[in-house]
DNA sequence: TTATATTTGCAACCTAGTTGCATTAATAAT
DNA sequence: ATTATTAATGCAACTAGGTTGCAAATATAA
């Protein structure tokens, strides 16, 4: 997928998003890894591997940086064109793999869009 | 439309507001104001006026927050339902008075969602 | 095994946003 | 008009997410 060097860190949080089911915090991550790395070398990791296409990252409604895994990316490709779900209840946010289409709007160009939907996930609907 | 003293402090905001094709960040507008009022005075009234139904607030793609004129809301009905448009050449942002339809999601209840265009503006699309 | 290029830790820094508290200004009451 | 009440402001100190520079450590290439 890309090269990037395959250290201790770099493993420790692909594991961590191979076993995770929905999108993670850079502050969560930081915290849950502090024993193992540093700050800086977290958000240095996750910035590589958004460029190698491993991960994407979106902004949520708190302004807080979150990333997840790319599930068919590559870094040509890079379809991370759905929306997220952060749930108001319980604050698990994930991908969602639906469409929601951007309108055409006039005279101007769009390049990218970013859908942020909240409510109550699956588990705090019930 | 609702309870706030009349402070010069205001009006300044609101007149600001008023003359404002665009949505203003946050920065820009303590940065703007830095002679006539405090940083905390600004941060506060904007609070204020996005209670009362005068403004409301989005977060960027850069995580700042980021305040419009509301059109047609009052404290009741707050129809900002419109999508956010951030031109990626001259940094404008803009209220869209487009609609987008969000699909329903299974087993989710959708309280609120937000979408940020990004791509070239009506005056950098030329 | 040595050379080289990348990655990491650390400390210091940046900056958007918040908080507590004393002072001031706007509105209500008399 | 004065006074009392309540909301708004300034200021300084703080919080927290994120960044930067640089020397030391580690992974990979030679
Ligand atoms: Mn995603
Ligand atoms: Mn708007
Ligand atoms: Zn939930
Ligand atoms: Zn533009």
């Amino acid at each position: 997928m890309a090269i990037i060097r395959k250290t201790k860190s770099v493993e420790a949080l692909l594991t961590l998003f191979n076993k995770a089911e929905n999108a993670m915090s850079v502050v969560e991550l930081v915290k849950q890894l502090e024993d193992e790395m540093n700050k800086t070398t977290v958000y240095r990791i996750l910035e590589r591997l958004e460029e190698s296409g491993h991960l994407h990252s979106f902004i949520g409604k708190d302004g807080l940086t979150w990333y997840a895994k790319c599930k068919d990316c590559d870094e040509a490709h890079h379809h991370d064109a759905h929306p997220h779900f952060q749930c108001l209840n319980c604050g698990k946010v994930e991908c969602l793999s639906v469409d929601v289409s951007i309108p055409k709007i006039p005279n101007r160009e769009v390049v990218v869009s970013h859908v942020l939907i909240q409510g109550k996930c699956e588990s705090c609907v019930k």
